[in-house]
DNA sequence: ATGGCCTGCAACGCAGGA
């Protein structure tokens, strides 16, 4: 079966790039970040006609996440349990034999911003939840936008982006904190060329001059890691007419 | 050369992204 995640810079404007990549694709399962959506304008008949089920969990202008699948997701959660937190960042759903989170993690702004304060205390809310969701789902994947690059391998420039939100100490360390919970980093399970990135700046035509991060994941549970054949980044919808700055992710899982 | 682009909202510029 095939997991993918995107985040698409507003469902309204990229939908039918989505509609195209999952015909394309066929993927069991796709997680979406940044739909920019009330629940209400959720384009239900439109993926519904294509195929695909939809849970969603969205708010007007800013962030918003939705899981699409083939088979209906059920025992769905859209908070992060005892975290208040008015921002639609996250939804959990159970598809299958799979437990599937998907996140859409703060950007952070800058180091010294409150908005990064904020996203290190998201992260570390989201982690204690995980936990207890790995005890209750050896299956589980968690996939989505983590705003971070965990390596600088992921990073095209290591030395300008030193210490900078995205790349940050504090941040790596909180995506290493997740991955101890029991989980691993799909994309680094397999041989992957160099210059691998899953966002590109829309600016200083970053795409074609392969500037980019990788920031977008498909972590799995050791449970289920075992089952992973591959993971890999499809930069084919970012060289598209009206892209996404960010690029699908997608993983295959006997 | 510290900007540059894109989206949504509501307005004719702003916030936010990364």
């Amino acid at each position: 079966m095939k997991l993918a995640t995107w985040n698409v810079n507003s469902l309204k404007v990229r939908l039918p790039q989505v509609l195209d990549w999952l015909k394309l694709h066929q993927p069991d399962i796709l997680c979406l970040q940044e739909t920019k959506l009330e629940d209400a304008n959720f384009p239900v008949p439109e993926l519904q006609a294509a195929g695909y089920q939809a849970l969603f969990s969205g708010q007007k202008t800013y962030n918003g996440v939705a899981i699409l699948s083939r088979d209906a997701g059920r025992d769905a959660l859209a908070e992060i349990p005892g975290f208040i937190d008015p921002q639609k960042r996250v939804l959990a759903a159970t598809v299958g034999n799979l437990r599937v989170v998907c996140l859409y993690v703060p950007n952070g702004q800058s180091v010294d911003s409150d908005k990064y304060r904020y996203k290190l205390e998201w992260l570390a809310a989201v982690t204690a939840w995980l936990k207890r969701e790995l005890a209750a789902s050896p299956r589980l994947a968690v996939v989505g936008d983590f705003n971070i690059a965990p390596e600088d391998a992921d990073v095209h420039d290591p030395a300008a982006w030193q210490g900078q939100v995205l790349v940050s100490a504090p941040e790596r360390k909180a995506f290493q904190e997740l991955l101890a919970l029991g989980l691993k980093d799909s994309f680094r399970l397999f041989e992957q060329p160099a210059n691998s990135f899953s966002w590109w700046d829309y600016r200083m035509n970053a795409f074609k001059r392969r500037m980019g991060l990788r920031i977008d994941h498909i972590l799995l549970s050791d449970g289920l890691a075992p089952a992973c054949l591959a993971c890999n980044i499809d930069p084919g919808p970012r060289g598209s007419e009206r892209p996404s700055d960010h690029a699908p992710v997608i993983a295959e899982l006997d």
